[in-house]
DNA sequence: CAGTGGTCTAGACCACACT
DNA sequence: GTGTGGTCTAGACCACTGC
């Protein structure tokens, strides 16, 4: 009988309580995106529990994209500095052919006050300071995609235009690379508006064009929302993708 | 050492030879959707295998929502004819407010010859005959969606208007049923579009108005295509909802 | 080779549902 | 109480990785 849990926990599966602790060592980046845990043995050494009790909560946080097992080689912390990942957040697939990568271009990165909306979203208060970036996407010259994003300035203090300018890669490994964020979830509400005339410039569609309204709120370690993400997706020629189990 | 897979299989973990050989019961219709399977031990000693064994089958069929697991009562063929099931396909949910029930009328249900388009996304060829279905669902009087179901006339031949009308229910839940077709995943390409003057007076918008095209084509047991469903969403008080993961 | 995760087993006990 | 799935353990062996 492990004492270090019975001790202080109110009754649930040992596993969810070994779930909880190395949930907690990542929160608390103990261990950081990319880094190998402890193995399973260690763990199980640690936490007085057998290895298989480990093994079941890993495989869980494995399931929801915290983790990533390699046989042979140990269980790493997830992260968006890799091929395999660049692109789990983005739904966005050509109507023809194959996935293409987008080339990003930064318009924009102003520090603005939150209205009532965004602060809510991110548990802000209103007033409190957002840094907003704007940027288009395109592919082979014809942009596809129009963004303004919504950080909370106290986390992503120095972010500017040269940052996201030189850095080349998804953002989401920006972020964690350089203000140890990793983006763990995110929650998408998509509507079909038509295009006003400051996106009718940008992507190089007539006013009125219906585009694809993607809202985003996504979040990190421990639910905590931290980013806003809207963009207009042109798809004439390509389409959001979504798979239904 | 269980003699009966060793003997044909090629190599493969035994927890998946008993998940393939489940999956065949299932797609054979041995168990129906929303029947008892056996218990573990039961299906442990068919099978030759340990309890843990085909526990490691089972929660990764539950896991794909093929099987659903009742603790104290047994294992449960997964079904559309039940509430918390209802809603597994439709991510249309309100700006504001509770998610609220759509009403169904339908007013078509016409043999046609498929498409190439079609006929391709069903396995099928060119020409041979398909049941097509219209429908609009509201709520309060307003409505919100616009559909057309394309199905293979040969698994739901008799399927009519009458049958459509007085089912009350998912739709999803009348194919298994009357049709013995559940349908396990689904797979969703939306888009932006402009409405035309047809969709317009069912929808009760403007010729012009931007709506959400939902393109669903559906798959039952073994990855067999059996309904295309494309869709209108108008998207002025609600949205796609979607949840990255 | 040693170390990692992956599979499989057997047995004990717990939590829950029905009767 | 009996039977179901759910948890936990301990130990054996396999498959993959890298030294």
């Amino acid at each position: 009988m492990p004492e270090v849990l019975t001790a202080s926990a109110s009754f649930s599966p040992l596993y969810q309580q070994i779930k909880a602790l190395i949930l907690a060592s990542l929160q608390a980046a103990e261990w950081l995106p990319g880094a190998l845990i402890p193995s399973e043995m260690e763990l199980a050494a640690r936490f007085s529990v057998s290895q298989g009790t480990v093994r079941k909560a890993i495989d869980e946080l494995a399931a929801q994209n915290l983790l990533v097992r390699r046989q042979g080689k140990g269980t790493f912390v997830a992260t968006h500095n890799e091929e395999d990942r660049q692109y789990r957040f983005l739904h966005l697939v050509p109507d023809e052919g194959q996935k293409f990568p987008l080339i990003s271009q930064f318009l924009a990165c102003k520090k603005i006050k939150a209205n009532t909306t965004d602060a809510h979203l991110l548990k802000l208060k209103a007033g409190d300071a957002l840094i907003k970036v704007n940027r288009v996407q395109s592919f082979a010259g014809k942009p596809i995609v129009f963004e303004e994003i919504l950080l909370p300035a106290t986390r992503f203090k120095e972010l500017d235009l040269t940052m996201l300018t030189e850095w080349s890669g998804p953002v989401y490994a920006l972020y964690e690379t350089r203000f140890a964020t990793h983006m763990v979830r995110a929650e998408e509400k998509i509507k079909a508006t038509a295009i006003d005339e400051s996106l009718s410039t940008y992507l190089h569609l007539p006013v009125g064009h219906p585009v694809l309204l993607v809202e985003r709120l996504a979040f990190t370690y421990g639910n905590k929302p931290v980013e806003i993400r809207r963009a207009r997706y042109d798809t004439t020629q390509q389409h959001y993708q979504n798979m239904l189990n």
